[in-house]
DNA sequence: TTGAAAGCGCTACCAG
DNA sequence: CTGGTAGCGCTTTCAA
């Protein structure tokens, strides 16, 4: 049973196929009467406009690019993976995922494969940087490079990225103002492959303390841990080390602020009554714990990326080709001036609910 | 500055496009020199093969659909297509994505406008019942359907899903055997416009219960919570208001128990000495409080969906068309026989780490 | 407002 | 092993 195609429906309605492509892609070039009677023989014969011809027809391949470090399944991925797709989905372009561009390896498949050239209209780099030869080699197929939280602009024609040295030096400064005088900073190794953005973070830290120690007293350290799935863990025996535990401490993280608040209170160190804590990112059960935290946006970043892309791929410059969003410190309860002993209140609503009893 | 085409590097390396077109995807039939000439023609020249134009020769659309109530971003969602793509991708597919095919509106625009049709070669469907109606529609379009975690398996031509009801039912009975005789199920209310495999759980506590009161004393209630932000702030609220405290609650996810022992421990219900808990997913952060819970791999389940599809897209029936997976109870840290009181301990292990003080 | 026809880039059949 | 060529389904210009 052959498919129908837009013959079919031309033939079907007495009209010519070029009528039936304008009742879909132009209506208004077509007699209200006409296009009602295609449209509805085409929903009777299941027909479609086929977006591969028309693809081809265009020149434009109507999908686009998203270049990751790591897995797509972590949370900064997802969100900026959604965000991304909400709107080029809606803008009829299909996104191809290109996870692990982080090793060594892959990256250099990826980069001297190029499976995306002449394959995609655009292309988005997300949490690493492009290499000045490797974006060499990406704009020479032509294609717009839009990044998001990409340690710098220059290898890209649009970006977005959030600053996240600024937001940790902001972070770091809040506990200081709270008096805190022993910061640990906890973060995993960076991967040196591949310099992401994320380690700007430790730099805001840095430059808060040694601010701070100028004109008080201040210590600080940083304990950096290898990446895996036992990262969390890793500092937290790392901290239980330290002979003077941390009064405040900075994550690198929120998926490292939550476990290490949580474990630590099995080990005796509770937040915040002894110590203060503060995350990155407002990641799922931040609220739930009452972490206070630098918030950021990726479903919005990766909004904003798309639009940027749209524009660029239409041959408008975006309006503001590369953007620096500032994070937004959450007050929530697992930080508290030097004084205080409260423990966590966690916040308790109204609410209704279904009791079925058996 | 005109795009390079496949004929472009026939010329410049002195071929027929054929051969070209043969060194790119049958490269057996291409003396090794000529094709290598034409591949290194190629890669200096930027060129690739296009996609949409090979689509289009095909007949196929080298795309899929994936149909998903709610959002992409939850744990579960994020797995299964993370799986799906894995092996889509790979297999040079692209996968489309349709979100919150759920609410009566979305799903009608979706099947009425049905717009995969004749642009996808397969079609997936996570977490929710199509109706027969709806069905029928799809397959009209001769696009195989392979369901993940349908409830029924009438409706597709393959699927994969978890075996929910036994699944609670297992975690259900574990509570009981543990000598737990006050039990309650947390859960959220049901959207009635989509059956969602998940609702199955509520019936796999119920039977459990069900069966042993017949033979001993036992109390059992669900509460059901309306979904959204607050879900698990309801949960907790409804259970506090309760006569008796329960000392065993069965939650449908864990996004429901983690939430849920944390703010308990917080309003004096500490468990494992107070009650005894169990989860289902085994999603992230049940490994660090500790959680048992039933364990299942949406990711795993997406990549054999996927290799469902591909045999049906190739025409062969899939090996096992229709699968049942049984998910594993992981014990941890939040369930204990009735005489125990331990609290809950925290697995710490070895490490090594990077201290830098400065 | 509609129709005829060229051609997007590729693949596959058929010849050589 | 290689080349010529028809045609996949659509869009678009040009004519009517």
């Amino acid at each position: 049973m052959k498919k129908t195609g837009i013959r079919d429906v031309a033939k079907a309605s007495g009209v010519s196929i070029s009528t039936v492509s304008r009742a879909f892609t132009r209506p208004d070039l077509v007699s209200e009467k006409t296009r009602r009677k295609i449209l509805k023989t085409a929903d009777s014969l299941d027909f479609n406009i086929s977006r591969s011809a028309t693809a081809l027809k265009s020149g434009q391949t109507y999908r686009v690019a998203l270049l990751m470090n790591e897995e797509i399944t972590s949370w900064f991925n997802t969100q900026v993976f959604a965000g991304i797709d909400s709107v080029m989905h809606k803008a009829g372009y299909d996104v191809d995922l290109f996870e692990h561009i982080d090793t060594a390896k892959n990256r250099s498949d990826f980069f001297t494969t190029l499976p995306v050239r002449c394959n995609v209209d655009a292309v988005f780099v997300a949490s690493f940087a492009v290499d000045p030869h490797e974006a060499k080699r990406l704009r020479r197929i032509h294609v717009p490079i839009v990044g998001i939280n990409t340690p710098t602009t220059a290898n890209s024609d649009a970006s977005i990225s959030i600053d996240d040295e600024q937001g940790m030096y902001v972070a770091t400064r809040h506990l200081i103002e709270l008096g805190r005088h022993n910061l640990a900073y906890a973060c995993s190794d960076p991967v040196t492959s591949i310099n992401s953005s994320i380690d700007a973070r430790t730099t805001g830290f840095v430059r808060a303390c040694r601010e701070a120690a100028t004109t008080r007293d201040l210590d600080w350290r940083i304990v950096s841990v290898p990446r895996g799935k036992a990262f969390a863990d890793s500092a937290l025996e790392a901290l239980l080390t330290l002979e003077d535990f941390p009064d405040g401490i900075c994550c690198q993280i929120d998926m490292m602020a939550i476990p290490l608040m949580i474990k630590l209170a099995g080990r005796g160190h509770t937040c915040p009554r002894d110590y203060s804590l503060v995350g990155f990112d407002d990641s799922p059960y931040a609220d739930t714990v009452n972490l206070t935290t630098m918030r950021q946006d990726p479903y919005l970043m990766g909004m904003k990326a798309a639009s940027k892309a749209l524009s660029l791929i239409n041959g408008h410059a975006p309006d503001h080709a590369h953007e620096t969003v500032t994070p937004e410190l959450i007050l929530r309860g697992s930080d508290a001036p030097r004084e205080t002993t409260d423990a966590i209140q966690t916040d308790a609503r109204p609410t209704q609910a279904n009791i079925i009893t058996g």
